[in-house]
DNA sequence: CAAAACCTACCTATTGGAAGGCAGTTTTCT
DNA sequence: AGAAAACTGCCTTCCAATAGGTAGGTTTTG
């Protein structure tokens, strides 16, 4: 058994949501990228509708329990901005994908009511990682003149999905780096 | 007569691409807003490549003759990154659209090569001028611990085009304003 | 009058989706 | 245990709607 054929066609709608966006893909594209009919599809995904669903879904998941590993064993302040970012940058693929919560964010009207709700989620439990990261590098002493966490929060949740847009923009990684490059050191590696 | 039509296919085109994204509209949507026939369309838009081309020179030009009209009257650096920063915030339309820029850059695949040339050169425009406004505003005073101009250019454009995002998710310009407090409380107003 | 603007009428390809079949596995009933 | 029923995963066939676009004629306008 190679792949289960449900998880490639989220895999497969995940790579095109983030690349072409979510109304640039079509359930053919899917079917000759995974090697499937397309009307079997829909034995997976009833709609398209159905399958933004589970696809934000799991990349809410995912995060959440990376979030979690993060709670369970407390790393220094800085060192969670750091994982954060380089998140952030790993989901670039070279310059090439977005983040699904910023692809989805920007098509959010041809998305039903359910995959918002999911976007909404994910963001907030970005930001609340990030402010606990702020928090907990104000208090360390791993990042620099922290004032406000949730606003720092706020503040850099924008600046790393503005970043992947314009790594984007030019499929050049350098230009995100160029972005983050200034919250970046005011991390004390500790 | 009350509007050229081309301007009025533009106007419709331009808030369609914002809130739906470029693939989120179509050629009998724009007719029935405009009040035309699909078909007469292609009489001032050969194609939707075509269209999406004059789309962003347009948005492009509009920008730049804003930022020319700032450099001839010279203000202070903070009250640059104020406008900005204003600009940013009234493009989002309530949160329910986008910069073209950033609205292109997320569907950037299923636009022609010259689009992008042109988000580029968007991009490049809108960093040199955030980069003038943090230089002046280091030297006149106007804007709070400024170190390197040119990556703070590069944050703030990552930052306001974030925010926008942000702002959208929740349909609620709050969270715009959330993501660039913290900027803008280094503005000293004068 | 000529050019520009717009029309009707089509066209082809693709869209997401419905309907029903069929082989293989698993569950249930006797 | 063995037959029947139900479920799974994928298939083929079909479909109405929509996509962007073309051809050629008619109206409007400078």
């Amino acid at each position: 058994m190679p792949i289960d054929t449900k998880t490639a066609l989220l895999d497969s709608a995940e790579r095109a949501a983030r690349t072409l966006g979510f109304d640039g893909f079509s359930y053919a594209d899917l079917a000759e990228d995974v090697g499937i009919r397309k009307a079997s599809i829909h034995h997976h995904f009833p709609s398209k509708a159905n399958l933004s669903v589970e696809l934000m879904q799991r990349y809410l998941e995912k995060f959440e329990a990376l979030r979690n590993e993060f709670k369970e064993t407390p790393k220094s302040g800085g060192v969670q901005l750091s994982t954060v970012i380089d998140n952030y940058r790993a989901g670039l693929g070279g310059g090439k994908s977005l983040c699904l919560c910023v692809s989805f964010t920007a098509s959010l009207e041809s998305l039903p009511p359910e995959v918002s709700q999911l976007v909404r989620r994910f963001r907030v439990m970005i930001i609340e990682w990030l402010e606990d990261a702020f928090r907990l590098g104000q208090s360390d002493g791993t990042i620099a003149h922290v004032q406000d966490p949730k606003q720092e929060a706020a503040a850099a949740l924008s600046l790393f999905e503005g970043a992947q847009l314009s790594a984007r923009a030019q499929e050049d990684l350098a230009l995100f780096d160029d972005a983050v490059l200034l919250l970046k050191s005011r991390i004390t590696q500790k």
